[in-house]
DNA sequence: CGAATCGTTCGATGTTCGTAGAACGTCGAA
DNA sequence: TTCGACGTTCTACGAACATCGAACGATTCG
């Protein structure tokens, strides 16, 4: 039932990370993560509905781009720079880079409170 | 009908790019072109039948990461290392590499005469 | 306890994708 | 011109995907 499970380091593959950034939303949501900054779920503002919104985070928290913590009712994400970094040197900030000059993932934003 | 064009520089979309390297196998196609050498198409071996990978470099044609050309009956292909570079610096190293670290692709080959 | 909040999961829908085989168009060779 | 080689396109199909609304489970608050 439950893969939400968080992939070991030796664990990322590059299919599913190249698969999970291949959708402009979830582009979006790393680029809104890539300070290294957590996040809070509801902070995140994406035009699709909140389930979508749950099912991309998945896909990305699957791939081991994201981590989740949960807190209460509330949970908390973050992007997991240096595991990335460590499996496939230079490739998010190449994807980041990438993704600014393209313009990928610019309807999504956070509510910086 | 015909969609199988090479886009232009400037309409090279990540997203695109980045789902065309989300397969094993095109990313293997890649891989074996990275070298730079121009490569035939009936070199090319792959599991796969001729049609599917017909529709493989058609995908990595329209992407823009790769070029076709056609001599007669038969094509070449050529991976756009310098378009795609100029365009999105340092992501297709980035993926080059992790390919090679994940071993992503290794079931693409060609034949050296 | 009851109500509200938060995020996930389920069910359904329409789309896209990877795959293969068959038919086709083109070109060079006999 | 007839034949064979080469690569593309067509057609079909099952799997995977993006999306939404509704229902659900957990937790906090009144």
């Amino acid at each position: 039932m439950r893969a939400a499970e968080h992939p070991d380091l030796t664990e990322i593959g590059l299919t599913e990370v190249m698969a999970a950034l291949s959708d402009p939303i979830r582009v979006g949501l790393v680029r809104v993560l890539a300070d290294g900054e957590e996040r809070g779920w509801g902070e995140l503002r994406a035009p699709i509905a909140k389930s979508t919104l749950s099912h991309h985070l998945r896909v990305l928290r699957d791939a081991g781009l994201t981590r989740t913590r949960k807190e209460g009712t509330r949970c908390w994400v973050t992007l997991r720079g240096d595991d990335v970094e460590a499996r496939f040197p230079g490739l998010l900030s190449a994807v980041l880079t990438a993704a600014q000059a393209d313009g990928t993932g610019h309807q999504v934003s956070v509510d910086t409170d």
